[in-house]
DNA sequence: AATAATTTTTAGATTAGTCTAAAAATAAAT
DNA sequence: ATTTATTTTTAGACTAATCTAAAAATTATT
């Protein structure tokens, strides 16, 4: 059994897994968990010891697939909680993160196998991001930044990148919703700016929102 | 801020708090949370600390008015979810406890006003317990265990003293539910026994049984 | 290749929550 | 009113999770 701070640990080392393709260094995991490296090397000693990943001092760490696993159902309770928020209860997109934080630990596979039937099986929590199945696995998404569409391509807006509350108020403010056509307009250069028209408005946004949204060609 | 740990020391407080009147003794909390009586002597002094409850060496313990909303708080909040686990996601009433005990220590009070909501407002949990209000009152209830019924007392069905699974599985089997009407029809002093008649059928139950469940006579 | 900068690990402390065993206080029984 | 039994508290120890400061290893720079 895993405690609440070894799941963090997990958590976060399997969300910098996707990126990264060497071990997952000490600094990293210190960084995104807000604790010291010191910390960090005596917790993943003690998930070493547990199986959940493999750790050769000064060379960073890699999630085994039981590891994996146990992190994938984090993630899955995580969203399946954040879906549970918006639909049923409705909070707003910016406001689940930290509440989904805390029901994640909720051990009991019969209440997410409920919750999730409760959903309708969602694929996706509400910030656009696929929603692991049982067995911890993610289905594969085909889906660009909008900074990596060119002029005159259109797209559905999928999710986001970023999922702080100040960015999904941007979008909410610019009323870009996800499942929203987008097309693209023109990009300027120099910015990196891109002009957009959504909802029969045209208007520009600045490359830090461009390469926070997800967006699935049409 | 109450840490997980104090949170069930003040609830199960609150709960032994109910009966005495004197001061909840350092034995009857270890014996409830299955703990040592020196653990608890700690905790009781941490909580006394943080004005939780008033403690006077060998006199036991008793809840300020601050611990004690913050304790129905607790205990609201456990009812809900379970309301929430049988209404919604079809958990059965004798598998709820368990979820409910993680589920109360979730910190956030926007959440419990709109789950509040979702589930209709409800006054009571599945094991006929009241929910106490936003504020920590609890409704008062004019509800006998049925072993205080005399003969041909109408009453309806309300609650359960002892909520255990084997109980109210045991209730199931009889078909025994919450709101349902039940007459005495005779009582047997030797054993305490009742005979009683419920959906048309007549049948008897054991003075324990009896002594653990409740009735609204009417 | 040697030195400097950075990262990572170790050593030692701290806090929360728990335990066992012994001491002290209270309650019960002679 | 003593003695005995029970309850409660204290003293000291342990584990989990964290920290600071120093040492060791790795990486980057001259
Ligand atoms: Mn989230
Ligand atoms: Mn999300
Ligand atoms: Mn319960
Ligand atoms: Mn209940």
């Amino acid at each position: 059994m895993l405690t609440l701070s070894e799941e963090n640990y997990i958590k976060e080392i399997y969300h910098l897994d996707v990126v990264a393709d060497k071990g997952i260094s000490t600094n990293a995991i210190a960084n995104k968990l807000q604790t010291k490296a010191s910390s960090v090397t005596d917790m993943i000693k003690k998930l070493a010891d547990k199986k959940v990943l493999i750790y050769k001092k000064y060379q960073g760490v890699t999630l085994t697939d039981f590891g994996k696993k146990a992190a994938a159902n984090i993630v899955r309770k995580h969203r399946l909680w954040e879906v549970f928020l918006v639909d049923k209860l409705q909070f707003s997109w910016d406001e689940v993160h930290d509440v989904a934080e805390q029901l994640e630990h909720i051990k009991s596979p019969k209440l997410i196998d409920k919750l999730d039937a409760f959903l309708g099986f969602p694929k996706r929590d509400p910030h656009g991001d696929i929603i692991p199945d049982k067995k911890g696995n993610v289905q594969a998404q085909e889906q660009l930044l909008l900074s990596a569409l060119i002029k005159d391509d259109i797209g559905i807006c999928v999710g986001v990148k970023d999922s702080s509350a100040a960015f999904l108020q941007y979008l909410d403010k610019q009323k870009i919703a996800l499942g929203q056509e987008i097309k693209v307009i023109d990009k300027e250069p120099f910015d990196g700016s891109v002009i957009i028209k959504t909802q029969n408005k045209q208007f520009s946004v600045s490359q830090k929102i461009a390469t926070n949204l997800y967006i699935q060609k049409i």
